[in-house]
DNA sequence: ACCGTTCTTGACCGCTCGGTCAAGTTCTTC
DNA sequence: GAAGAACTTGACCGAGCGGTCAAGAACGGT
């Protein structure tokens, strides 16, 4: 699964064939077959597994921190580290959001991950921390954020993910105007 | 082409074949073939032309405004409207991101488009108006945000883009926490 | 009226794909 | 050590793909 995961984000899920992967793995196709009901199913499985993983991750760094603003910092740094960890499958996720067939197993995690995010922002509005604006929609602003930058910075360009994770938190707590 | 558009955003560009799309048509394959190299070739077409008309939909809004805060609110108003009026394009630009082969033309544009952002930036900072980070990774911020907040609620919930629009340029002013 | 260019057709080609399956091997259990 | 379950193989299949091309229609200049 993990070697299947590296060929779809290098080659792209379509133009990666069942024959690809079983070969580079060195077994015969019958034994896919036998583990996964089709190549589908595999990316569906690799989809659920990465989105388990990183849920875990980011309820490990929260744990039990009781600022709700703190507990937004620690979030978007712990999506930082995990997604540096895990190219291939952001790639993965990316491309998964762009096929109608994959969009709904996506969707259902992500709105978990935010539904988390809008319970912290709903907090810190209720302490008069942030500013009165639909949670939802900042909790999704914070997520495109740390997603792009990830993406942009730490994948592309190799930039170390402790700056752009210090960038992205200032970024999405205070603006570009900055607050003081 | 905008057949073409529709055709790849809704199916995938993998799954929809060029039978399909002259089919659909009512024409033959060859006069595809007379008027394109190649599917592929078809596809980095849309992609160019949709970076053109973004481009020059966002320098219409900018037009000559001389305060670069500003500059930078209009600029997301701007893409959000485009990303409202073109939602399949827009599902088209994310799949082509995933896709090695299309990344390159990918790219240059969103230099160029990053680039304009990270002028007005710089400006700001020079005015002391914006926060002293890297503008380029300020901009990107930027530009993560408009683009999920468009894809999420726009497209996905068809809420309205001025509402969105709104929140998004809040959060990228001034953040979560916001300035007074 | 004629001819060369431009444009259009769809049957066709070679190829690769996801998936199947009869056959064989290894492991577990008693 | 026999028997059956679990696992593995790779040749094979029908389907569909991107792309070609011989044939011809439409058009424009003279």
């Amino acid at each position: 699964m993990a070697y299947a995961t590296t060929r779809f984000a290098e080659n792209g899920y379509h133009p990666t064939s069942v024959a690809e992967i079983v070969q580079g793995l060195g077994v015969g196709k019958g034994v896919f077959y036998w583990y996964f009901a089709s190549k589908e199913e595999l990316f569906l499985e690799i989809l659920r597994d990465a989105q388990r993983q990183l849920r875990r991750r980011q309820e490990a760094a929260i744990a039990d921190e009781p600022d709700p603003v703190r507990r937004i910092e620690l979030g978007i740094r712990a999506s930082m580290a995990w997604f540096d960890g895990n190219r291939a499958v952001v790639k993965l996720l990316q491309f998964a959001s762009t096929e109608e067939r994959f969009a709904p197993v996506l969707r259902r995690g992500q709105d978990v991950a935010v539904a988390d995010t809008a319970r912290h922002v709903k907090e810190g509005i209720v302490e008069g921390r942030i500013r009165d604006l639909d949670p939802f929609v900042l909790s999704h602003a914070v997520l495109g954020v740390t997603g792009h930058l990830a993406r942009e910075f730490v994948h592309e360009r190799s930039q170390s993910v402790e700056d752009v994770a210090e960038v992205a938190v200032a970024f999405c707590l205070e603006g570009l105007l900055g607050a003081q």
